[in-house]
DNA sequence: TCAAGATGCTAATTCGAATTATTACAGGGT
DNA sequence: ACCCTGTAATAATTCGAATTAGCATCTTGA
């Protein structure tokens, strides 16, 4: 196996210093550099004669820029059944980062004692990148707070809130995405609303849910809020439009609600919220919003750029677009 | 923006020397090596205190480890239209490299002018991973022999032939699952055979032609080779079982058939030999086999392991799974 | 003829970490 | 006082390329 070629044995072939061979390899020929024609083409023929290609190791290394940007994931993102949830953020990762020309780094080591992986643990390698893009429902409060304190440049795909420190993210505006959704169903005669989900813990339910009261409160209608709800609790509660965060909640609640023999959105509005941990069944086109997760891939990316650059804390909330399904109907119910 | 953290740094904060901290974070307790307890617990406090990990650049310059493999391909892998075909090999390659320890880095930033990427550009980056996957149906001839005359550490995900010289691979056997395919379709009776796909340009397809010719030719029955076939051109050539390279054309040829009122498995028999490069109907049951994607992946990883620390050469050809579909059953041909 | 200026190239340094050779210092034995 | 042996840490060098300062050499012009 042949030795890798270095600029110094051109510079020897060439009968030259390596620091030449490296002008002319750059073609230098700005201020107070000066090579001959006729050495320059000396040194290209013998470049071309050995295929010499740069070490892009050496290079980096002088450089100041590993021109690469870290993926961090609490999970494996290529098991199918995380598929769903990352891909479409990853593709927009993947599109913005060919973009400005940066390889991805995917944090597969990080391995912690319980299984799921840890930003910190004991042999980080989070520094190998320039920057990192974090990917995930929910993240570490204190791996968010060491990522702040020690000056890491990072951005969170989905909004954060503070963790001693604001925290750079390019997130979904949820908040406004369900005012938007309680706007259009009070148009039709909705009164009896009810929010089905978390509504905390992760800030993306958290959003949710404040949009919900929100909008609520605006329009003087009257709102509850449970974390798993049954048909009949609903119907019982005189509720004529339910918005479920998950998006199998809701499909579940429209097939349960045609079994009893009821029409959605006949007799009962269903609208989701977007959220899409589990798998769901395709054939309930649900009424509710478009979470831009592509789009947030790409604008974490180019906020990151923005970080690594000019040190600043990007924060921005992308709009999700309200998607006309098939559960979204004037309310029936006697005032 | 912070400067990244050094050893120098790391040694100033420590009252040490840069020496003592990389011996440190080595853990260099070998020949003619000693720190003192004391001090190995004051730099690995500092350490730990500001998250410093050693620039892998510099690292790569030095020796030769980065505990990163890189992944090589010709296209974006997370759009969804690319997803199928590319998520079981990364399944496993992301897997593997959890278990060995190693990031994965994803070369994005290689991007040649016709918008397909090449492994070698002006600035190729492939050596700042220990060692590279590559993934794709074809790869390029020109990288492929360069990778080998560079005596750059890869593993191929998939057969390739010779390019200057042997080339690594984990590949999947087409040419003994397309053989057994065949070996139990004379079994039942057929004679008459086509097989219909490229059969050429990508190794995969050679293979499994290959294994098609090897077959009819020990069984002493007909088989003809059509790049594009419809399907009254077979039947009207006699052909009783059909193997189609791309399972959406022979879910093509299936639906063709029953819509002429045929039966299949009853009047023509459809086997697939795996090759998804276009999404397929899944109502359709196609007998055929099974391409151990995900375990490729996983050995090509290992695979690479090898090549690193052992500089050899792995070919390794894993065996297809027969899937048992609806579409081969006894020839009703006329003997 | 000599200083000023242009020209062509190279020596030396830098980047960050790993490694080898070497120094500094302690205590023990004679 | 002297040498010897451990012990603990550092100085110096290496990797390959990029860059800056600077050294020769050759023209000019007065």
């Amino acid at each position: 196996m042949a030795k890798r070629l270095t600029q110094q044995d051109i510079a020897r072939m060439a009968g030259v210093s390596q620091a030449t061979v490296s002008l002319v390899l750059n073609n230098r020929t700005d201020s107070g550099v000066r090579i001959a024609e006729e050495t320059r083409a000396r040194v290209l023929e013998v470049i071309r004669r050995t295929g010499y290609v740069a070490n892009p190791i050496a290079r980096r290394l002088h450089d100041q820029r590993n021109r690469i940007l870290g993926v961090f994931t609490y999970e494996a993102v290529f098991p199918s059944t995380r598929a769903d949830f990352y891909q479409p953020f990853l593709e927009g990762i993947e599109e913005q980062a060919e973009e400005a020309g940066c390889d991805l780094l995917l944090f597969t080591s990080a391995k912690a004692t319980s299984g799921k992986r840890r930003i910190f643990s004991d042999d980080s390698r989070i520094r190998l990148a320039d920057g990192c893009v974090l990917l995930g429902r929910s993240i570490d409060r204190d791996d968010l707070a060491q990522l702040v304190t020690e000056a890491i440049p990072f951005v969170s795909v989905g909004r954060r809130d503070d963790a001693g420190g604001p925290v750079p993210h390019i997130g979904a505006d949820y908040s406004a995405a369900v005012r938007d959704l309680v706007d259009r169903a009070v148009a039709l005669g909705h009164r009896e609303f009810a929010y089905v989900g978390a509504g905390t813990g992760a800030e993306s339910s958290a959003d949710r849910l404040r949009g919900f009261k929100q909008a609520v409160a605006a329009h003087g209608v009257k709102g509850t809020h449970v974390q798993f709800a049954g048909l009949g609790q609903l119907l019982g509660a005189g509720v004529t439009c339910v918005l479920s965060e998950e998006v199998s909640d809701g499909a579940a609640l429209v097939l349960a609600a045609r079994e009893r023999g009821l029409s959605v959105p006949g007799d009962l509005s269903v609208l989701t919220l977007g959220a899409a941990t589990r798998p769901a069944p395709d054939d309930v086109r649900l009424t509710g919003f478009r979470i831009p997760r592509r789009e947030m891939g790409r604008r974490a990316v180019q906020a990151l750029t923005e970080v690594l650059e000019h040190g600043t804390t990007p924060q921005e909330l992308l709009a999700c677009e309200f998607v006309e399904g098939t559960t979204l109907g004037h309310s029936t119910a006697q005032r």
